[in-house]
RNA sequence: GGUCGGGUGGCCGAGCGGCUAGGCUCAGGUCUGCAAAACCUGCUACCGCGGUUCGAAUCCGCGUCCGACCUCCA
């Protein structure tokens, strides 16, 4: 059905032949989010993307464990020397809350988020503050096999003696090591590091600092970085498939993961690394702070986004039209998000679903030989999954089906002959947009969707009355009810679709 | 400053040595009571300058502009 996969492998830098360490599985870690505030909507563009990946390893057949982390302490706030803050416990401090209530308000945020842009859930959604064990085990293996100090009941890692080894740090990220080397001289600060690359993998806690945990070391906190090579290392094994995440996570990150890695078992975590890229708002980065030109600042949180209160857009877009405006783009290229650019994906997302509900409503006639438009769209067909299986071309494959878009709309319009193609190749089409567009690309029916519970049913009923009305209007030539009719229910978002074989409907 | 990735038609966005995606917009047409929708037709682009090649948007060099990471930022 489909050809090989190929991926793109951000150690390698280069698209590479997906082989997967045990025939038929494959273990995915991706990293997830550290829950002290709204989940960004690059982020949301993150977890779709690896959603969607997600998915097409699934269609293809895999059994996929698919590991996705809350990070729920040690990310600090600036650097460990300077009397960084844990991101969470700052946040606690400021809301006068417990940090577990920080964590549990955001984290719900971050699920109700996920599930609105219709991801799949993760197998194994394990958080860091429940994974201490692990961690200061973790942290133990890597003092011991040389590759961390402690100082003052903080422990550190040793970055240096790791790249001086085949330079193995900086490998991902493409840090140079003799510039990490050189810098030893900077060390003019009294810090506890002896090294300006070494980081914390185990931290001690301020007297005020209320997250902590008994150790060998001290009463802490383990740091940034540890949580996904332990957590990566209990449910994937040592050596795994696939490792993902945010462009912006290649370093620190993700090049101390795998020196975490190397120094607990000298074992390289993930075979593939796959980075998706960033986010944009009119050409630039989101950013909080305001323009003092404009008064407006160049950032938009989801929720905004979907009841259009934010200057930056016009009016609100569904979930989905968001999603498939992601889909528009290849999850390594960066995506710009305008407000013009969603009026054009809103409007192709409408054609797209519009269109699968008329191929699903088409029967053929019964006989029909293989002829040009046949091949053309079984061609097609195959061309999606050949894309797909890409690097994950999203929107080269969602094109194709834009190009059987019109070829359905055809058949419906009796532009084309069924007569051309067979009833069989009418059945697979059908399969393939409903696989593709529910299965892989995870879109839902803006329009079928929402009220759940027969809403739809009831509105369709409701509709069909009075385009029974307005019809019998039109046939007495009473224009002006027919109009009336048509021009309340647009303002209502309903648009009325007249046909040769009568009146369909459908939300905007 | 260092490292990395980019500049594609009116806009968004694929392609990454030959076969000139796709969405949106726009213009003309078919259909329609009028319109909308749908369909048909049209709109040939690759930052600049060199080079490699039979042939470059695609490879190389220089320049230029933009972005990301290096530092809180997803």
């Amino acid at each position: 059905m489909s050809a090989q996969l190929t991926v793109h492998n951000s150690l390698t830098r280069q698209k590479e032949v997906f082989n997967p360490i045990n025939e038929g599985r494959i273990g995915m870690y991706v990293c997830g989010p550290t829950v002290y505030s709204d989940v960004h909507l690059g982020n949301c563009r993150t977890f779709v993307s690896f959603d969607v990946i997600y998915r097409y390893l699934l269609h293809l057949g895999y059994k996929v464990r698919y590991v996705r982390n809350i990070t729920d302490v040690g990310h600090l706030e600036g650097d460990v020397d300077t009397g960084a803050e844990d991101k969470i416990a700052k946040k606690a401090r400021i809301e006068q809350i417990e940090p577990m209530e920080v964590v549990q308000k955001y984290m719900n945020g971050f699920h109700d988020m996920m599930t609105v842009f219709n991801t799949l859930k993760p197998s194994i959604e394990p958080r860091a503050t429940g994974h201490i064990v692990e961690q200061i085990e973790m942290v133990q293996q890597i003092i011991d096999n040389g590759y961390a100090y402690e100082k003052n009941g903080s422990v550190y890692f040793d970055t240096i003696k790791l790249a001086k080894e085949d330079g193995r740090y900086g490998k991902l990220s493409g840090r140079i090591i003799e510039d990490l080397l050189v810098e030893t001289r900077d060390l003019k600060n009294q810090s506890e590091k002896n090294h300006p690359s070494d980081f914390a993998i185990w931290i001690k806690a301020a007297p005020e600092h209320i997250m902590r945990w008994n150790s060998p070391w001290s009463v802490g906190f383990p740091g940034w970085h540890l949580e996904c090579s332990a957590m990566s290392t209990k449910y994937l094994g040592t050596n795994f498939d696939i490792h993902g995440g945010g462009n912006d996570l290649k370093f620190p990150h993700h090049e101390n993961e795998i020196a975490q890695n190397y120094g607990s078992c000298d074992c390289e975590p993930a075979n593939y690394w796959l980075h998706t890229n960033m986010l944009l708002m009119n050409g630039k980065k989101m950013s909080k702070s305001v323009d003092p030109e404009t008064g407006i600042s160049n950032s938009i949180a989801p929720g905004e986004l979907f009841t259009g209160d934010n200057p930056n857009i016009s009016k609100g877009y569904s979930p989905m039209a968001v999603r498939f405006f992601m889909l528009q783009s290849h999850y390594r290229s960066t995506l710009d998000l305008t407000d013009v650019a969603l009026t054009a994906a809103e409007k192709g997302y409408r054609r797209l679903m519009d269109a699968n509900k008329i191929l699903q409503d088409l029967s053929h006639p019964g006989k029909g030989s293989a002829g040009e438009l046949d091949k053309e769209i079984q061609e097609l067909i195959q061309l999606a999954y050949t894309d797909m299986s890409d690097d994950f071309n999203a929107p080269k494959a969602l094109a194709r089906l834009f190009e059987l878009v019109t070829k359905i709309n055809g058949l419906k319009a009796e532009h084309l002959a069924f007569d051309q193609i067979t009833p069989e190749t009418l059945v697979t089409l059908k399969a393939t947009f409903t696989t593709f567009i529910f299965d892989i690309f995870g879109l839902l029916d803006d329009a079928l969707a929402g009220g759940g519970d027969g809403e739809y049913e009831t509105l369709d009923g409701l509709m069909q009355m009075v385009i029974k009305i307005r019809q019998s209007a039109r046939q007495n030539k009473d224009w002006g009810t027919a109009d009336t009719i048509r021009d309340t229910l647009k303002a209502l978002k309903i648009q009325l679709k007249d046909g040769k074989d009568g009146t369909a409907w459908s939300k905007e």
